[in-house]
DNA sequence: CGCAAAATCATCCGAAAGGATGACGACAAC
DNA sequence: GTTGTCGTCATCCTTTCGGATGATTTTGCG
């Protein structure tokens, strides 16, 4: 994607470029900035269409690829990072509700779970996306899987 | 597809119009034609783009080469569960939208990375929510997972 | 063409989640 | 005995989610 953006940019510049320098000849015959506008505007639009077209023709192929049939390997052993967990100063009741999170409970129920009240289970919350630098918890079991933290 | 080609004409012919009438005050500040055109292009390449998009939107579900090959799930390679989400009845735009909130996502972020607005990603939430049997977004992420739905 | 399935967008409303902040007790370490 | 960490609980306020429902548009297909 960011390959586009570099295209993009570099085409736009070359086009200033040539504006600077063909000004000179559009400066004399007058009225000519509609024609001028309407030319830039078509090349540019064509530009915009060619590059939604090929942008979405990626999308295209991701879906072309063949269907793998899937041979369940066994579920290691989940060894919880404990390193990244004190690096990152995560107490094991944060790391407790995380894993409730990830498995969809919701702070209620994670609340009755661990004989707690909601608003403790949200304290822990806030401190583990926090430290996580999670916004939500969607967010927040993300990265705890990226982490190792979560199974 | 006639639509657009409408909506393009009558956005460009609006535009030559605004051009004639705005072209008086721009014929007296000299040197800002590189600007207008400028200003022009980013308009009609964004409006290109979002037509490109447009035009080829959803073509990615009709082709499915079914390719069958045997891997012995060398941790990366994962294959969606196509069985599971037509028994489930999940389209292929519902999956998109679970990957993204599986990623972390919120609704707001999906929309614009989508180009759709907030309330039709809820509305794909809550369709696939209510085929998984979800009640919140980290469940349905669970259940996703659960189902081979998601990576 | 005409139909059915998807996809899109909207509005209203209540519930859930999140941010900020303060407070209190238990317990270990210095 | 002071200090610091952890767990607990609370309040106030804002944002985000989710449910219900209806409408329109696109698109695929017979």
């Amino acid at each position: 994607m960011k390959r586009h953006a570099l295209i993009f940019g570099l085409v736009g510049g070359l086009l200033i470029a040539t504006l600077q320098y063909t000004e000179y000849r559009f400066v004399v015959i007058e009225h000519s900035v509609e024609l001028y506008g309407a030319l830039v505007a078509i090349l540019f639009a064509s530009f915009g269409i060619w590059l939604g077209l090929r942008i979405t023709r990626g999308r295209e192929t991701i879906r072309e690829t063949v269907v793998i049939r899937e041979v369940p390997v066994a579920a290691e052993a989940f060894a919880p990072n404990v390193a990244q967990q004190q690096s990152l100063g995560i107490t094991a009741r944060e790391l407790e509700i995380l894993t409730l999170i990830a498995r969809g409970f919701s702070n209620r129920e994670i609340a009755t779970q661990l004989f707690v009240s909601e608003n403790t289970v949200k304290t822990h919350c806030a401190r583990a996306f926090d430290k996580l630098g999670a916004a939500r918890r969607t967010q927040a079991v993300q990265r705890g899987k990226e982490l190792g933290l979560l199974p």
